[in-house]
DNA sequence: GAGCGGAGTCAACATGTGTTGGCATACGCT
DNA sequence: AGCGTATGCCAACACATGTTGACTCCGCTC
């Protein structure tokens, strides 16, 4: 945090190119630090996670993941930053939606390991469960405002569904129950959407 | 393991008193270990909860930790040890098995941190994730195949289970995500029943 | 009382961690 | 070419961790 140095953007009488991609000739360096990151965070957890292993995975010397993300915190915020990209709610019929939010988990989970860095941290470390209490809230929360018309129903809702799905997950890929691993993505989707469908849109349970 | 030691028991001619109550005077400190132990275990997962900070809550050096349970990993063996107590599936009616799992569950989460220190413990650390393999393969398992009639459907019933209830502990204990934490136990069982019951003896859906 | 073994304390070791600063190098610009 | 700066590596620090061994103290038995 030295002071002194002006943003980048419109210095006085600067020339008109902005710092340009050749000068950040770092970016390869800066993404393998961050592919690199998320495979151990996926793999280890935060403590057991640690920059050295990291730098070595990524070929490069500690300290560099000092010099470009602060530190460790840092290192895990750029590393890890999640957009669910759910679908669009009114693009979805409405007793499709257990189906539809079922398969593109569970393609989410399968296709990157962002997802298992996540919960692995989320367990351990204060900050991963804000991060992930800060997804729910920003994305899952507004999607099933979409689903339920009570208001003040939404948020039970949206905690039963995440649960659900964290849950599944968590048997998955990270306990690796043996029948949570065995069973196929259809299966799964076949069972659980139901669960979601119900979290969603049935009445509250008497 | 010094050898030398014959067993207590049976010695010859030895007096018939066994080695009386006032021999074990550790044992008070053994037990303040372990529910410091499980404490922290809970609280911080497996990397983070040191010797050093448990053996400050017991009041105690924490050599002795060592000299009691030889290592971390035994330690944490000794204060986790998780008997589920389910219930005994002959006197559940078949159609009220979802909502006393569910209760039972709850009740237990609530009850003590154990199962917290477990759940934190099996997402970071291997040894934490088998023994929860192993109260899945021995606990959870025989329960399911009480209510299932196709023996070959009983994993996966057994994993979905598991998976619901471990996920809703999951956000509601680990994560806290609030409408979870919100939610009162008889409102969570309402929501959740009907979803193990659908596991544990719906039919497999098409 | 002498001897003994368990209970507990203290200090230390070896190791691994996040983190820092200094030094070499190669690139991009004038 | 020459220079400045970004890029990278090396060595080191300060600290925390699991773990070990030697030492003291207490209660008990001969």
């Amino acid at each position: 945090m030295t002071a002194g140095k002006p943003p980048a953007s419109s210095a006085p009488s600067a020339p008109p190119t902005p710092p340009a991609p050749s000068q950040r000739r770092s970016e390869a360096t800066r993404a393998a630090i961050l592919e690199a990151a998320r495979e151990r965070f996926a793999a280890d957890g935060y403590e057991r996670a640690t920059i050295r292993a990291i730098a070595k995975d990524a070929n490069i010397d500690p300290s560099m993941v000092m010099r470009y993300y602060g530190n460790k915190e840092g290192l895990f915020a750029a590393a890890v930053t999640i957009d669910l990209r759910l679908p669009d709610p009114a693009a979805l019929p409405r007793d499709e939606a257990g189906r539809a939010l079922v398969a593109h988990f569970l393609a989410m989970w399968e296709e990157s390991e962002v997802l298992t860095a996540l919960l692995r941290v989320g367990t351990t470390n204060q900050a991963g469960a804000e991060r992930m209490q800060g997804i729910f809230r920003e994305q899952v929360l507004p999607l099933a405002q979409r689903f339920c018309p009570d208001p003040e129903q939404v948020p039970a809702r949206a905690a039963l569904v995440s649960s659900q799905l964290l849950g599944f997950a968590l048997t998955r890929y990270i306990l690796r129950f043996p029948p949570a691993v065995a069973l196929d993505t259809q299966e799964a989707a076949a069972w659980l959407a139901p669960t979601i469908q119900r979290y969603l849109t049935a009445p509250y349970p008497q």
